[in-house]
DNA sequence: GCTTACAGAACGATTGTTCTGCTTGTAAAG
DNA sequence: CTTTACAAGCAGAACAATCGTTCTGTAAGC
């Protein structure tokens, strides 16, 4: 870990700081294209293109197309986990607004929206889903974890709140079909609030242990 | 109406009857398709092969690419409409059962799934999007007043019946973007039932005046 | 000197669309 | 009822454009 952070510092390995960041625009390009263009028309050339670099570049870093999918969505994933702690600072005992922070880190952000995207893919691209599936579950486990570190039941039951908030992220990932049917932002903004109404009742926030050392951002 | 009825029949219009099969032949084809590879497989030969037609007939009848996903868009709209209300005969006190029928609806047909390609698709396609959205807009409304004559609200508010429903839509629809997080169906089914319990309090099934001519299947 | 990072041409395959023929249903004219 | 003109239904080739991948060549860090 300490080792990772020296390195990623100034000094130490040009040539791996070239490498990463050469890697990073590209994913960060990709994840643009994603969101922008939709998974169908994210092609090599355009993801290149929006990368601002030449194509022996990108096929020198990712050599073929599954591969940068499946770095991608290592990278989105990532990056929408680990904003899922730190939040809670704000949330101690609103739990709408937390799903209304959910809602705008599924379908309100770039990567949210780049997720569902290759998502969905997935459900028909057979070879992306096969590599992409058990980093998909455990990332799943990991976020129950995290949720059920946060939030109690007032059963005391544990795996309700689990399951309550799966619910809870499948209803935010629908909210992305289900705009086409409904254009008007305050209705659903409407049901997100009265979403967060229904599901209330059953969670509790925890008190949390003596503020450690995670930072405010 | 009635005429409608007669030419659909036998006789009369041998050429338009041809004309029918062969549209209908290719929008089921290209349901299969967006279904089986995704939008962002489902090519022109691909829908054609698919068919069992030639190229030459399928832009005979759909000049587009566009088009064809319009009248389909508009053929998935119309067939998952229709068995919305004749279902309403088996659930009359379970609002549990109503979930699964949508549930499957959505996500376990064929044409609930290609709607989700598609639904996504229009999301970037903006081309594609102008031309359905207000088909869209309107099928949501006409699914919203179909579901507020079938459902009550205990505290008698019609518009709180119709937001739950669209919020168990909405859920729904975010459950085929749910499953490559949660492989196990039992846990689908699972969140399905707890959802349903989660809704069930905010709705009451509606008396239904005298059994009109409404045919059971 | 040897690998890594990249530039860019070239590849065959596939994309959606347009076009040219050929057959056949259909309706008006005889 | 025939005959004739015309459009509709369809088969399939041809199109430029784009797809993802592979390759050869060059410059720079180790």
């Amino acid at each position: 870990m300490s080792s990772q952070n020296l390195s990623r510092q100034v000094n130490l390995a040009p040539r791996q700081r070239q490498t990463d960041e050469a890697r990073r625009v590209l994913l960060q390009a990709t994840i643009t294209c994603l969101d922008t263009f939709g998974y169908a028309a994210t092609s090599i050339a355009r993801i290149q293109e929006q990368a601002g670099v030449s194509r022996g570049a990108l096929t020198h870093h990712f050599p073929s197309k599954e591969e940068l999918m499946v770095a991608t969505i290592d990278t989105l994933l990532e990056h929408l986990l680990r904003p899922s702690l730190p939040s809670k600072k704000l949330s101690q005992t609103d739990i709408i607004a937390d799903l209304r922070w959910l809602a705008r880190n599924m379908t309100g952000t770039e990567k949210g929206r780049a997720l569902s995207e290759v998502l969905l893919a997935t459900r028909t691209d057979k070879k992306l889903r096969d590599r992409v599936s058990p980093r998909l579950s455990d990332w799943n486990t990991k976020l129950d974890q995290a949720v059920i570190g946060f939030y109690a039941s007032p059963t005391g039951d544990d795996d309700d709140v689990r399951q309550i908030w799966m619910i809870a992220r499948t209803f935010m990932r629908g909210l992305i079909l289900q705009q086409p049917f409904t254009p008007d932002p305050a209705d659903i903004e409407q049901a997100i609030n009265r979403f967060g109404r229904l599901i209330a009742p059953y969670l509790q926030t925890r008190k949390r242990p003596g503020e450690t050392d995670e930072k405010s951002v």
